[in-house]
RNA sequence: GCGCCCGUAGCUCAUUUGGAUAGAGCAUCGGCCUUCUAAGCCGAGGGUAACAGGUUCGAGUCCUGUCGGGCGCGCCA
């Protein structure tokens, strides 16, 4: 659907280079020819290291070998020239009318201009965010948010057939927890004496749940003894206190249990999906996790795994023999009591995964749970999948910064920042250009001022910034866009216009990369480079100039800046502004 | 103790699967609006890339060690 018409210049090139060693070095075909994007601007648009490479295998100076391939090098029209540089570099300098073509491809693709094909298809299933449904998502879980639709979006241009998806822990104890919660908070608006217990979940949203259930239910589910007979000591036993809790509970309740664990789950699961949505965060499939008990899923995993001789029972348990697989030691898959770990249902998943068809798997993690790959890779090995089509990227740690203080982040008190409060504090496109512009693996220190200031610190505005002075150029002007596109463009030739093309020119380059990397941060360092170019370019020259031809050539040349601008914030899930 | 991640300018960070003289923003200082939005541009200062070795024609990048920081090591999820 994009494929322009000629391969790109660097390909051209490098094929230019390959016929060159080809005739002039037999001997060196095996060195891989690539090119290199120079930092500084006298070494050329494209530097090739191959004599530097090759020299040694043919005992002779790496000068000398690049002069004797500058020597059988076929001519070329986009070459303008080729000087041997410092230890034996080879520097290409483009023609102008070589650079002047990115305006045309850019026209024809329009919004498809960057899109390349380095996944040739490859079926991805991308899962990122899958917070467990038992309360609001806050800042973490932005980021995994933010970093993993934007990935997804990369991984979409770059010609992988993306599949996003959320993992809604929707079986496990922590909702039970939730349902005892939800509960405790209905039983005192009956005035049913007792004490919150600091174990359960704290946030309002639980209160207002209970309300809602009493203003449906009436008294449906009111008990006067409460959950609490022999339960153990809250400070001793902590998580046997909640077992009691939850096993009394569902005694108490019966059938009516999953009435109050149903309502919870769907408002927790709606507020999350509408909170995404509201970020521009869209799924291709919320996958349950107790449809892999519903459908089997779970007992056909641990059936294959046992077959394949992976289990065994010690202490009243089952296990997994993830040791034999580079894990640490054997991990517990269903626990004396009979319930299973978190880890049964999780291997199934995996397994499903890949049963759907999916080629690589990608899961978006957050920090804490990095020592829990060795076991899920583990069990994708045991079951016979090939364990480099699994991938975990971890999003590390964010901390919010207001007036240059660190923003305390605690659960406990039920008083943590929320996505939520996050988006109206500072805006969806400043939250999800934030939350991109680091490495998954770095730290982040999201500064809350700088994000929401409207002034000239702020990065995201820098780059919609160029966007509208486009926009206002094209309003001055009042011209017709469509005739730029087959409009003379040879008037291009000042250092700005040459080095605005060459950034254009490298935008199907920086998304080859990007996806190569899972590194979107480097779309949005790309962004402000391309934007940079353009202020440059804006401060240094007129566009609405006199001369008609040159006027022409010129909007062209930022209406193709501004597509790609736009292009590339999309893939960000920014906002293109036409004013600001 | 073991495992993973990190250490680059005063601050926050880039540095394209090892490339040339390590770059931006903020902060500091100096210039640019009778001309398409000054939310912008141009310039200056600021560095032993934690430290010590090693591999390489070439190391911020790869390997080893030391120091410093973060996280993880449940029949929790």
């Amino acid at each position: 659907m994009q494929t322009a018409a000629l391969p790109d210049l660097k390909t051209q090139l490098i094929e230019l280079i390959n016929t060159a060693v080809a005739n002039a070095l037999p001997d060196a075909t095996h060195v891989s020819v690539d090119l290199e994007r120079p930092k500084q601007a006298s070494h050329g648009d494209y530097a090739c290291n191959i004599a530097l490479q090759a020299a040694k295998a043919l005992r002779k100076n790496p000068r000398e070998v690049a002069a004797e391939l500058l020597k059988a090098l076929p001519a070329s029209p986009i070459i303008a020239k080729a000087e041997i540089a410092g230890a034996g570099f080879i520097n290409f300098f483009l023609s102008p009318a070589a650079k002047q073509h990115v305006l045309k491809e850019i026209f024809a693709a329009g919004k498809n201009y960057g899109r390349v094909n380095v996944g040739q298809g490859e079926k991805v299933l991308l899962e990122f965010v899958s917070s467990n449904p038992t309360g609001p998502l806050h800042v973490a879980h932005g980021r995994a948010a933010a970093f993993g639709a934007s990935l997804a979006n990369v991984l979409d241009a770059a010609g992988y057939q993306v599949h996003r998806e959320y993992y809604v822990n929707d079986a496990g104890r922590q909702m039970d927890i939730l349902t005892v919660s939800t509960w405790l908070r209905y039983l005192a608006l009956f005035n049913v004496p007792f004490t919150y217990p600091g174990k359960c979940y704290q946030g309002d949203y639980v209160q207002t749940m209970a309300e809602e259930i009493k203003a449906a239910h009436g008294d449906r589910f009111v008990n006067n003894e409460g959950p609490f007979a022999g339960a153990p000591n809250l400070e001793e036993d902590p998580e046997g206190y909640l077992d009691v809790l939850i096993a009394n509970t569902k005694k108490i309740l019966g059938d009516k249990y999953s009435q109050i664990h149903g309502h919870a789950l769907n408002v927790q699961v709606d507020d999350m999906r509408q909170d995404l949505l509201e970020f521009g965060v869209h799924y291709d499939c919320w996958f349950s996790e107790q449809s892999l008990y519903d459908n089997g899923l779970l007992q056909h995993a641990l059936a294959e795994l046992g077959t394949r001789g992976y289990t065994y029972r010690k202490d009243g348990a089952l296990w997994f023999k993830s040791s034999e697989f580079g894990d640490e030691k054997d991990r517990v898959l269903q626990r004396e009591n009979g319930l299973y770990t978190y880890f049964a249902p999780d291997i199934a998943y995996h397994l499903n995964k890949f049963e759907r068809g999916f080629d690589r798997l990608i899961d978006l993690w957050g920090p804490d749970h990095h020592g829990y790959i060795p076991r899920v890779r583990a069990s994708v090995e045991a079951l016979g999948r090939d364990p480099s089509r699994f991938l975990v990227i971890i999003s590390q740690l964010v901390k919010l910064y207001r007036d240059g203080e660190l923003v305390k982040l605690s659960t406990r008190a039920g008083n943590y920042v929320t996505l939520r409060d996050l988006r109206s504090e500072v805006g969806n496109d400043a939250a999800r250009f934030f939350y991109v512009l680091r490495k998954s693996d770095q730290h982040l220190d999201f500064d809350l001022d700088l994000a929401k200031s409207k002034t000239n610190d702020n990065p995201v505005y820098y780059i919609q910034y160029a966007h509208a002075r486009i926009c206002r150029v094209h309003e001055q002007w009042g011209g017709n866009a469509d005739q730029l596109t087959t409009v003379d463009i040879s008037p291009l030739t000042n250092s700005y216009e040459m080095e605005l093309m060459q950034a254009l020119i490298d935008y199907p380059q920086v998304i080859a990369s990007a996806a190569r990397d899972y590194a979107p941060h480097t779309i949005a360092y790309y962004l402000k480079d391309l934007a940079a170019h353009l202020h440059s370019y804006y401060n240094a020259e007129q566009f609405l100039v006199e001369d008609e031809q040159l006027k022409l050539a010129r909007l062209a040349l930022i209406t193709a800046t501004r597509q790609v601008i736009s292009n590339g914030l999309a893939l960000l899930g920014v906002s293109s502004p036409e004013k600001m």
